[in-house]
DNA sequence: GCATAAAGTTAAGCCCGCTTAACTAAAAAG
DNA sequence: CTTTTTAGTTAAGCGGGCTTAACTTTATGC
C-alpha cells in the first residue's frame, strides 16, 4: 500500500469530517419531521428529479415496486406528495412533491446551510476566495462524473 | 431574503452535490453488508470514539438504553463488536470494535475514497494544489466548530 | 387481434427497531 | 448503613419496511 499524496490526504480528511457531520444532521432532521428514512429519501429523490414514476423509485432504492407503492401511499396520505396518472401511459403514475413536500425539503436545506455559515465565519477573506474557487472546480468535476455514470 | 454571496453559493452548491452522492454510497454500502442503518451507525460511532459505554450510544442516537442494548447484542452476536466490563465501574460496559468490525469500516472507507480518486483525475495539477489547501482550511475550521460544541 | 410484457396495487407475513415496564446490580449520597 | 441514583438487561408489544404472490389494467410484439 503506497502512501497517498498530500492532495489525496486533504481530500480524504475533509470527506471524513464532512460525512460525519452531515450524516448526523441529516438523520436528526429526518427524525424531527416524523418521517422514516426511506420516506424522507423518496422526498429527496423527487426534489432532485422533479417527477418520477413508481418504477424509478423502486430502482433507485433497490426495492420492489410493491414496497415503493406502499411508501408512496403513506407520503400521499400525509400530504407530501401527489400521485397522478401519466396521460401518455395510463399504467404509469407520476409522483411529485406537493407544496407541503417542497417546504419540508426547503426547511432541511436551510438547516444544513446553517452549519456552512458557521464554517464560513471561521475563515479570512482570502481563504474564502480560494475556497470558493476550489469548490466550484470540485462541483464541476463531480457533475461531469455524474453524467458519465 | 438577501441573495447569498458567491462564496456562500459555491459552498452550498458543493454541499448539495456532495451530500447527494455520498448519501447514496453510504446507504448502498450499509445495505451490502447486510447490516441495518442503526447497526451500521453504531459501528461508525465506535470507530470514531474508540470505546463507548451503552449510555453514550443511546444519547448519541437519541434512543433508550434498552434499544441500544439490543442493537449492541446483535452486533456482538455477528462478531463486529465486543462488550467488556469496565473495571472502574462494574455497572458500565465498554463497547469496542473487534477486528472484524474494524475491517468492515475500513472497507467502507475504501469504497468512499474511490469516488474521490475519480474526482481527482478530473483536475489539473494547479487545481489540485489549490483544492488541497482549501480543504485543509475547511477541515480545520470544521474541527474548531466541533470542539466548541 | 391475441399473447406477452410492463406498471402498479393489495394483502399476508416476516424481521427489525423502538418504547415501556419490570428487574438486577453497583455506585453515590445522606 | 440505608436510600437513591445510575448503568444496563430482558420481555412484551407496536408500527414500519420489505418481500412474495395474486391480481388489474394498459401497452407492445408478432
Amino acid at each position: 500500500m503506497t502512501k497517498p499524496s498530500p492532495f489525496t490526504q486533504s481530500l480524504r480528511g475533509w470527506m471524513d469530517v464532512f460525512m460525519h457531520r452531515s450524516m448526523r444532521g441529516w438523520t436528526r432532521f429526518a427524525k424531527s419531521t416524523g418521517l422514516s428514512m426511506p420516506q424522507f429519501s423518496i422526498l429527496m429523490q423527487l426534489h432532485h428529479k422533479g417527477i418520477c414514476g413508481m418504477s424509478e423509485i423502486s430502482e433507485r432504492f433497490d426495492i420492489t415496486n410493491a414496497a415503493a407503492s406502499q411508501l408512496a401511499d403513506k407520503l400521499v396520505q400525509s400530504g407530501y406528495i401527489e400521485r397522478a396518472e401519466d396521460p401518455n401511459d395510463r399504467r404509469a403514475k407520476m409522483l411529485q412533491l406537493t407544496l407541503k413536500g417542497r417546504e419540508l425539503i426547503e426547511a432541511g436545506r436551510t438547516e444544513r446551510y446553517r452549519w456552512l455559515d458557521e464554517l464560513q465565519s471561521k475563515l479570512t477573506a482570502e481563504e474564502k476566495l480560494k475556497v470558493a474557487e476550489s469548490l466550484k472546480v470540485l462541483t464541476e468535476a463531480a457533475k461531469q462524473l455524474e453524467e458519465k455514470a
